[in-house]
DNA sequence: CAACTGGCAACTGTTGACAGTTGACACTAA
DNA sequence: TTAGTGTCAACTGTCAACAGTTGCCAGTTG
């Protein structure tokens, strides 16, 4: 239980729990690097560091393992998840199949507001060529994904792409964004947009392929995994 | 720790965890009907029954959110999710974006004796028409779509298909199998097939997607959701 | 020298107890 | 009667201690 004081109001209880807590100061830990992948977390060390016991944090991390961030081995304790080159090609498939899956019922369902909305967030960010947005382009295009894939108004695969993001975020992340990609891949938005707003379904389609084919393509090269396949 | 004694052998310890084994029973609760849905789980009188302490328990139970079985409010406990009509075709449209995908990856991807292999169990199922497959058509259909998913390769994308499977099995394990429908799902399981193994990837790719649509339709109208649509 | 063994420290798995919250019920007052 | 209040049992959230396992290292043996 937290104490909150806001703009001079009386203490607030916040009904949050410790478990829930440690698990998205966990999460954070875990993307943005300061637990790095293969890294043994010490349940006796990292309870003392929060300030709390070993139970919400035992908890915490089983949320994390079903999210694909941790890995327990028995009596061995949890691990930050090592990314083989074959894990990162699954998770661009997954997530392409549920982006191209998306965009295809956003073409039937995505109000003409909505779709205004989305095009304006992804025109500011091309409007402002040498002005970078503040998270970096690759979030940037997270986000815009993101918002795409809301569109289909599809509350489980919304979820799930968010998740694929999350755990491709922390070997992207390492990786340095050639401008001329960044460049081509609001190029390439930019057509899936077209196609959405002509309700095109074949056409959203054919560009949304274009596009992940592309951004997974790039993404392998520099990661130095174009030679890996998952051909049996 | 669990001993146990198979054929004469030396007795073995077993390395599974408490919390893994009610893991597991937990969510064989959860999907044969043993825990109801809307049901709330008392921890104390669980964990009584389970003959360990709330500890473990409480472990599984976050597994179990994580997997969409359970769901927690603070101070208020674990409850069996209930399905909303809304979440059900959800569920069914992100198996779709996932099963869809799977199939065109395998046209490209999964060898010969393979597709024999999965041939074959379709054979038998449908050769024996008096003869009902033991654990109900519903359950060898889900093996069967479990099968054509494991022949793309892509091991994250089996794990999220067979998530998806058991968050629709305990809506649909207790709606009525039409025997008609079961038939023509067999057929069109074959078309399925059949366009696989002419490594047809549109003819692949538009066969799994006429069965998956009526599929869907089906079950929508067994479970009298024929009307809800995720229109915005 | 290599392989094995025994013991130890560090750690995870589990437990039982305590603290705080919730929902229901009985009681009171308008 | 009905709205409001106080009380309490039942339950969840958390903790600290105990039990069992693992990996390491020194010592031993061939």
């Amino acid at each position: 239980m937290v104490d909150v004081n806001v703009g001079g109001r009386a203490p607030l209880k916040l009904n949050v729990t410790y478990s829930r807590q440690t698990e998205a100061v966990l999460r954070e830990m875990v993307l943005d690097g300061t637990l790095t992948p293969g890294e043994r977390l010490n349940e006796v060390a990292l309870s003392a560091a929060l300030g709390i016991s070993r139970g919400p944090l035992r908890e915490a991390i089983q949320k994390l393992v079903g999210e694909g961030l941790l890995r327990v081995q028995s009596h061995r304790g949890a691990y930050v998840r090592e990314y083989e080159p074959r894990e990162i090609i699954e998770l661009y498939e997954m997530r392409a199949a549920l982006e191209l899956y998306a965009v295809r019922l956003a073409v039937e369902r995505a109000s003409d507001t909505d779709l205004e909305r989305v095009h304006n967030i992804l025109l500011q960010s091309s409007d402002s060529p040498g002005h970078q947005p503040q998270p970096g382009p690759y979030v940037a295009e997270l986000d815009f994904h993101q918002q795409l894939v809301e569109l289909a108004g599809n509350s489980i695969i919304s979820a799930n792409c968010l998740e694929m993001n999350r755990r491709l975020y922390p070997p992207l992340s390492r990786t340095p964004r050639d401008p001329q990609r960044v460049q081509n891949a609001v190029a390439e938005h930019q057509r899936v947009m077209t196609a959405l707003r002509s309700r095109s379904r074949a056409g959203a389609s054919a560009a949304m392929e274009q596009h992940l084919a592309n951004s997974m393509r790039n993404s392998l090269v520099v990661l130095g995994l174009e030679t890996v396949t998952l051909e049996s």
